[in-house]
DNA sequence: AGCACGCCGACT
DNA sequence: GTCGGCGTGCTC
């Protein structure tokens, strides 16, 4: 053997779904945390350097660049460790998050100044902006042909930028000294101010020239805060979500590893991004079930925040209206410090809240009770906005022949298909996105005067509404009608514009949109999710209920709200009659304390997929033997998920419980190392999962 | 995940 | 006789 083999054989984390760590000779020195670019195959990938030691293997290979410029720091590490403990997710598909796009390692790092703020490159360099902005603009190589041609290889990294606080009153100034060094939980209703104190919170953050990261759980939230944090900060502000287009992502991604945007807003998968030097983590609306990601790689955007603000020794902000019961209960717990916004900013009043039951109206074949109709057509008078709120898209939801009994299902799922005149007249799944075209007979029986559309959606009520308001200008607001962010905010800019007098929306409209004139609100289908098949329905109508209500009343008119349920004596309507939240999440605490559910225990499940009904289910049964039995663990099923199949594919699942202090996420990786399934039949696991169906 | 190798149907 | 279907297996 030689002399040389005192060079380290170090173990690198490779983007690659299944394991991850593979052993690589380095001959420069490295560290841990370094970004490497290693052989891989036929290929070449990028790696971070995981450990400094690693097992000698056949056939090791070199590690063939160090990459100088950002590395990840020993927190960043700790981090996705606890991650992919707590997740179950493999750090391979973990870091496939970390580097969304791993050619911008390839990149050159040096940037100049702007010009503005830099005179002498003024002159030899006519191009305004920074280097990463001409890159995304005129493409790499002319930017590097135009740097050799000036002469400007090395000017350092300055980003000039001014932050301005904005004047907070009295209340928030408190509510502001109340923050804590790390997670802090700011509850405060809409309006209440909770956004300037975060705004106020980080401006010596971003003058020590760290970053932010304001999450947000929809893409189309994000232009909003844009528009807020431009107010009183003039610098560069980045984007991060999964619309953005291929080179939009490697601007946005080299601008956060450099350094060149200090204050980012993005979707859940940001919490992941490499950053320069990251300085606090805002989630807004924390309670929002879009933080919870079921497909892929299961995670929940607002845990992996508040473990990211702990691992790197950052405040962690969570804020919301109406705090998720986790949230809730780890308030409690003292885990959180807890900061409270009671004033509504400006005097605007909570919106009265009338209840209406669906059993002793008559309705007909319509949905409006004759209460409501009456408080629409006051409004429209008034000239005021209202807001009908059902949580349904497209016009029905199955289209039925009664003289052959034919309806129309989903190829790949078993659903029925629900029927959408807008934007186009088709026949839609809402689970695959399986279309066909509206038929004109029926295809069975070719008769066509027996035709039935049952269930509501957003445009029938539109088209009840119209029928007895025939002169409101009405507004559908769903996924369907504005499927871009750009056409949802021209959308409620019109809004704005008072171009509409009545909107009807999904759930779309309860995010977060400040319409001034907007005073009264229905609820059409109040008890859409009040079933006790999951566990989270109750916690789910109360927020988006609270939020939609939330809608009306907020300039200086007070609003109010009208539901329309079958349930009118449901405990969750008098909490949220009296507007108190506490009282409802209370209740729903001890409810899950009765039942062992979560928070009080951990749950998890394990979901097996596949094309073949019967493999599935076989490996299901397989699998569930195979989990050795302990005390401590409670396994459930394995059940079939109630659509089935869904995609094609059949899917069957398995729950564990365990109480919280035992590591059932170890028990089950030890598990699962000595069970194997054929490459058709697919594994998912997801830890506090939101769904049991 | 990619990208190989590998073993069976319709074409110049 | 080939071209190519995607089944399974490996990548330090």
């Amino acid at each position: 053997m030689s002399l040389q083999t005192h060079h380290l054989i170090v173990s690198v984390l490779l983007p690659i779904h299944r394991l991850g760590l593979f052993s690589y000779e380095s001959t420069e020195s490295v560290k841990i945390g370094n970004c490497v670019k290693v052989p891989f195959g036929s290929r070449s990938l990028w790696g971070i350097v995981w450990a400094l030691h690693a097992p000698q293997v056949p056939n090791l290979k070199k590690i063939i660049e160090v990459y100088p410029y950002w590395s990840a720091s020993s927190m960043f590490l700790l981090f996705l460790r606890q991650c992919s403990e707590y997740t179950l997710i493999p750090l391979g598909s973990l870091l496939r998050m970390v580097f969304p796009i791993s050619e911008i390692l390839e990149w050159p790092c040096q940037t100049f100044r702007c010009a503005s703020s830099f005179s002498s490159v003024i002159q030899t360099c006519p191009w305004p902006g920074t280097f990463a902005q001409w890159v995304f603009m005129f493409g790499l190589k002319r930017v590097k042909k135009w740097i050799q041609e000036a002469n400007l290889v090395s000017v350092e990294i300055h980003h000039d930028y001014n932050y301005t606080s904005p004047i907070l009153t009295k209340h928030q100034k408190e509510a502001l000294e109340k923050i804590g060094f790390q997670t802090t939980f700011i509850e405060g209703i809409t309006g209440s101010g909770k956004t300037e104190i975060c705004l106020a919170y980080i401006q010596p953050i971003i003058l020590e020239k760290k970053q932010i990261l304001i999450l947000v759980p929809e893409i189309s939230l994000c232009q909003q805060w844009v528009h807020r944090v431009q107010k009183y900060y003039s610098g560069n502000i980045g984007i991060w979500h999964s619309e953005l287009s291929a080179k939009e992502r490697k601007f946005q991604a080299w601008s956060i590893l450099t350094g060149s945007t200090s204050i980012i807003v993005g979707a859940r998968s940001a919490i992941f991004l490499g950053y320069k030097n990251l300085g606090a983590i805002i989630v807004d609306e924390e309670h929002d079930g879009s933080y919870k990601q079921a497909e892929g790689p299961a995670y929940h955007g607002r845990d992996m925040a508040v473990f990211r603000g702990y691992h790197e020794k950052i405040p962690c902000l969570l804020l919301s209206a109406t705090p998720s019961l986790e949230s809730f209960w780890n308030i409690e717990q003292k885990r959180y410090t807890h900061v409270a916004l009671s004033q509504r900013y400006g005097n605007a009043q909570l919106p009265d809240i009338y209840m209406l039951d669906l059993k002793e109206q008559k309705l007909d074949s319509n949905m409006i009770t004759l209460p409501l109709r009456e408080a629409l057509q006051k409004n429209l008078i008034k000239q005021e906005q209202s807001l009908l709120f059902i949580n349904k898209r497209g016009y029905a939801s199955l289209w039925v022949c009664y003289h052959c009994g034919f309806r129309a299902a989903c190829q790949n799922c078993n659903v029925w298909l629900s029927i959408h005149y807008l934007p186009k007249s088709v026949l839609l799944c809402h689970y695959c996105g399986f279309k066909k075209p509206l038929p004109k007979t029926c295809p069975e029986c070719h008769n066509l005067e027996q035709v039935k559309l049952w269930g509501v959606g957003v445009e029938k009520i539109g088209q009840e509404v119209q029928s007895f308001l025939p002169n409101a200008k009405i507004c559908i607001l769903s996924s369907d009608v504005c499927y871009t962010p750009r056409q949802l905010n021209e959308t409620l800019l019109a809004i704005k514009n008072q171009e509409y007098d009545i909107l009807i929306g999904t759930q779309l409209v309860a995010k977060g949109h400040h319409f001034p004139n907007l005073t009264l609100v229905g609820i059409i289908d109040g008890d859409f999710a009040l079933s006790h098949l999951d566990l989270r329905s109750g916690e789910r109508l109360y927020q988006v209920l609270c939020q939609v209500i939330g809608r009306a009343g907020r300039g200086v008119i007070p609003g109010k709200a009208y539901i329309q349920t079958s349930q009118t004596k449901h405990p969750l309507f008098s909490y949220l009659q009296s507007h108190n939240i506490q009282g409802f999440l209370q209740e729903e605490l001890s409810t899950r304390k009765k039942y062992h559910f979560p928070p009080y225990v951990r749950l998890i499940s394990l979901t097996l997929s596949g094309i073949d009904e019967n493999t599935v289910h076989h490996y299901a049964l397989s699998l569930k033997n195979h989990l050795p039995h302990e005390s401590w663990v409670e396994v459930l099923g394995p059940a079939p998920s109630l659509i089935n199949p869904l995609r094609r594919r059949w899917r069957w699942r398995i729950f564990l419980k365990s109480p919280k202090h035992y590591k059932i996420q170890d028990y089950i990786r030890t598990a699962l190392h000595t069970f194997s399934l054929p490459s058709k039949i697919r594994l998912h696991i997801d830890v506090d999962p939101y769904d049991f169906l």
